[in-house]
DNA sequence: ATAGATGCAAAAATTTTGCAAGGTG
DNA sequence: CACCTTGCAAAATTTTTGCATCTAT
C-alpha cells in the first residue's frame, strides 16, 4: 500500500502518511465514485478504525486538498464533499451533474473533445485577457435527472 | 420600483415584495457584479433599514433562489454567495476565475461563442445519454490571478 | 528530544427554526 | 380574520482549534 501516485509527492513535503491518513484514502477510494461528506468518511473510517476522531478526517482531507491529492466540492447542500484527484495523466476526470429535486449526483466523463476543445480556447484567452493561470476547472450542470423530470417541481 | 423582470414572476406566486425583500435585492444590484454573502447582504441592508434581521436575509435569499432570482455560489470559502439572475434574455451571463491564494474572484463574459458551441454539444449529449435535462450550468476555473502569480505557493 | 499527529471536548462559524408580534389582503 | 412576514433567540450543522497525550524521526 506504498505503492500510490501521491506517495513520492508526500515524501517530499515530509508528510506522514499515517494509518489514520491511508484510512481516509481508502475509504474515499472504496467508494468511487461517489464523493463523500466529512462525517461519512469518518463513518466509514471508524468501522475500520473505531478510534479514529472526527478531527482527524478534517485535518486530513485539508491536508491532502493543500496536496493536490483530494479535491472539495460543494453541491450546495450545506456541506462539501471529498473526492480522490485521478492519478495524473491517468483518466479519472470528471465533472457533474446536479439534480435540483433529489440532489442526485451524476459523474460523467462524455465528450472529452467538446470539452478539450472548449478549455484550450478557454485557457488561452483567459490567459491573455486575465493574466490568469487555470490550475483547474469544475463544470457543474444542474437540472432534473430523468427520475425527477416528470414529478413536478 | 415595481418594475423588474422579476415582479410578474413573483405576482404570480403570490409572493409579497416586502421592503426587507426589495432591500436584499437593492443590495445586490448596487453591488453588481460581487458576490455577497449573506452576512454581507444583512450589514448592508442593516445600514439602511436597522430593524432587519439575519435570518430575514437567509430567509429571503432562499425564497428567491427557490423562483430563480438569485443563484447561490459556493467557492469554498466555507459559505455561501448569492448573485442576481440577470433578466433572461439579456446580457449579464458570465463565468468564475477564483484565485487559489487571495480567493479574489474574477467575473468573465468572454469567448460565449465557445461556450454556446461547447454547452450545445454537452446539453443534448448529456440529455441524450443521462436523460437528464440541464437548467443551468455553473464553469468556475480555480488558478492563480496576476499578483499572485509570482509569489510562490 | 524534537517535531508532528491524534482524540476529545470546546469553540467558532454558518444556516435554520420556533415563536410571539406585527402587517397585509 | 386568516395568512404571511419579521425579529429575536435558540437550535442545528458543519468545521476548526486548544490541549494533553502519543508516535515517529
Amino acid at each position: 500500500m506504498d505503492d500510490h501516485w501521491y506517495t513520492a509527492r508526500l515524501k517530499k513535503h515530509h508528510i506522514q502518511l499515517t494509518e489514520e491518513r491511508q484510512l481516509v484514502l481508502t475509504v474515499l477510494a472504496r467508494n468511487q465514485p461517489r464523493h463523500l461528506a466529512a462525517e461519512e468518511i469518518y463513518l466509514l473510517a471508524h468501522e475500520e478504525k473505531p478510534s479514529i476522531g472526527l478531527a482527524t478526517v478534517y485535518r486530513t482531507v485539508n491536508l491532502f486538498i493543500r496536496h493536490g491529492i483530494l479535491r472539495k466540492f460543494d453541491f450546495g447542500e450545506g456541506r462539501a464533499r471529498y473526492e480522490l484527484v485521478p492519478e495524473p495523466g491517468k483518466p479519472g476526470h470528471h465533472h457533474h451533474l446536479i439534480c435540483l429535486r433529489c440532489r442526485k449526483i451524476i459523474n460523467y466523463d462524455d465528450f472529452p473533445e467538446a470539452e478539450r476543445t472548449f478549455l484550450k480556447i478557454m485557457e488561452s484567452g483567459l490567459a491573455r485577457r486575465y493574466h490568469f493561470h487555470i490550475d483547474d476547472h469544475y463544470i457543474h450542470f444542474y437540472g432534473y435527472c430523468e427520475d425527477c423530470m416528470n414529478k413536478g417541481s
